[in-house]
RNA sequence: GGGGCCGUCGUCUAGCAUGGAUUAGGAUACAUGCUUGGGGUGCAUGCGAUCCUGGGUUCAAAUCCCAGCGGCCUCACCA
């Protein structure tokens, strides 16, 4: 790594292009602790974005939310056995208080699922409590032990984890399915990252779930990666921790519950998807500045005219509430700050000289294309705002272009085991529905199944694997993060 | 947890193989001044290094050996 720019092209070494990127445009750094990062006001501020877009879908839908201890005992952790044994190889434990041992060790929250469905007993009384939707956002560790990655795995990390209890099985499904198309809807059209949405197979599903629904991509270098994910917890967890109602039929029933959580990995999977050799490019809706204007100075009386006029220009976005900032540093040349603003993914750069001065004009540039568009005065609003969207439209189109690419529907296994080696991606083919046969598939290749979609489709229907008829139909395969 | 690579001013690095004179050198960044300004301006001056940490070998260690810590890649596990 070397000065201020990215120097490793993004096909070429993906993953350093990745730490480059994230390092120099400031979005994160590594902390003295191992395993940690520090996420810096420009990933901070996407993070609140997404925060603000969620709390309104999720808030005006009757979600309420609600901040629980970080600090679990380790009693309630073990109460579910299927739970426990998913999550203790990486639980941080605390152990002592002070100078004092503690009596029964604390977990620090991998997730919250237990400590709130103890207080979930002690609430619900009456089927007039139910629904019950509690939103808590948090920060979760899991005590990884190798490889951090910024955003995508580090020992702890921010996300949203919504839980509710229903009065019954119909209910609690509607709601698993309300918060996956909820993600969905908030990854495409906020990050313009389109994503896969079905069923986790039994061995990746939630540990104590009844079954896990969820949301995949593809990043750029073929590996899947997992953007949110919602569960049907069934009655499990309401056995175990006796959350009961009264109904109206006067008798005792245990509630049907779900989970549900997106993480900062969301940043992530935005940088990579979205970002080319330059930098990173921001989603015009995440996007904590999306217009940068830059001054092209030059001495004598025009620099004075350039600077009111930017100012001008800069107050006019600013009052359509358009994030914009006048970048008029004096020790910076427009060239110099070009590429800084390149580098950390303004959508819109706006230049403005002397000859544009003389036009009545600005110079728009577009981040994701590099065009560059002259656009008389009276128009820079207009134009800027159908700029965002069209940004945007584009960011999303180019990232569908790169799903679409990167699926490859298979018949053989023989054809699975080249893609998964050439290009990656999503492989498209049938399973017989036998744990064994994806279990052999990920010892022989790695890849394992994402994501089992909502429609079937039959139209492949012997198992790529073992030749068996595959009922299920096709699922969606992949190497992942 | 396994395998591989790496660690020198804030950053990127030279030096390390073959231990000693480079005062640990350069670039960049930073500070000041001038200059310049439509794609990382140019000049000058200044500031800046426990050579990752701890042991060991040696007359002598940035350099060789061991251990630890941290990072990257990769496998396993996970969001």
């Amino acid at each position: 790594m070397s000065g201020t720019g990215v120097t490793v092209k993004k096909n070429v070494n993906f993953s350093e292009w990745y730490v480059e990127v994230v390092l120099k445009a400031e979005l994160a750094d590594y902390a003295p602790v191992k395993g940690c990062m520090v996420i810096r006001p420009d990933a901070y501020a996407v993070w609140e974005k997404i925060q603000e877009v969620v709390n309104q879908k999720i808030k005006s839908t009757g979600h309420r939310n609600a901040y629980f201890p970080m600090f679990i005992p380790e009693a309630f952790l073990k109460q579910e056995a299927a739970h426990f044994a998913g999550f203790t190889p990486e639980v941080a434990w605390i152990t002592q208080g002070g100078d004092t041992p503690l009596e029964e060790k604390l977990a620090v929250r991998p997730t919250s699922e237990t400590i709130m469905y103890d207080m979930f007993s002690k609430w619900i009384r009456s089927w007039r409590d139910l629904p019950l939707k509690i939103n808590q956002w948090c920060n979760i560790v899991r005590w990884e032990t190798k490889a951090t990655k910024l955003f995508l795995r580090t020992r702890e990390f921010l996300w949203q984890e919504g839980h509710t209890a229903h009065a019954t099985a119909e209910d609690a499904e509607v709601e698993v399915i309300w918060a996956l198309n909820m993600y969905k809807e908030v990854i495409e059209n906020i990050l313009a990252i389109p994503v896969l949405i079905g069923t986790k197979s039994e061995s990746e599903k939630f540990a104590g779930a009844l079954y896990t629904t969820a949301l995949e991509s593809i990043m750029p270098d073929g590996k899947a990666l997992q953007m949110g994910t919602s569960h049907n917890l069934g009655q499990h967890f309401a056995k175990v921790f006796n959350v009961k109602y009264i109904g109206e039929d006067k008798k005792d029933h245990y509630v049907w519950q779900t989970s549900w959580g997106i993480t900062t990995r969301l940043i992530g999977a935005m940088i990579m998807v979205h970002g080319d050799d330059k930098g990173l490019i921001m989603p015009p809706k995440v996007a904590p500045i999306q217009v940068v204007i830059i001054p092209i100075p030059f001495k004598g009386l025009e620099a004075e005219a350039i600077a009111a006029k930017t100012k001008e220009v800069a107050e006019i976005l600013r009052a359509k509430s358009i994030n914009t900032l006048l970048d008029d540093r004096s020790e910076y040349t427009p060239g110099w700050k070009f590429n800084q603003w390149e580098l950390k993914g303004v959508p819109i750069r706006v230049e403005l000289g002397p000859r544009d001065l003389k036009n009545g004009q600005v110079v728009m540039v577009r981040r994701d294309t590099g065009q560059k568009i002259p656009v008389k005065e009276a128009n820079v609003v207009a134009t800027v705002e159908n700029l965002l969207q069209e940004i945007q439209d584009t960011m999303l189109a180019k990232a569908k272009a790169l799903l679409d690419d990167k699926t490859t529907l298979v018949t053989n296994y023989d054809e699975f085991k080249h893609v998964i080696e050439s290009k990656g991606g999503f492989i498209k083919a049938a399973w017989c529905g036998n744990p064994e046969c994806e279990a052999r598939i990920k010892v022989d290749t790695g890849a394992t199944i994402r994501i089992r979609p909502f429609e079937k489709d039959t139209t492949k229907n012997i198992c790529v694997y073992c030749n068996n008829e595959a009922k299920g139909g096709i699922v969606y395969f992949a190497r992942s993060y």
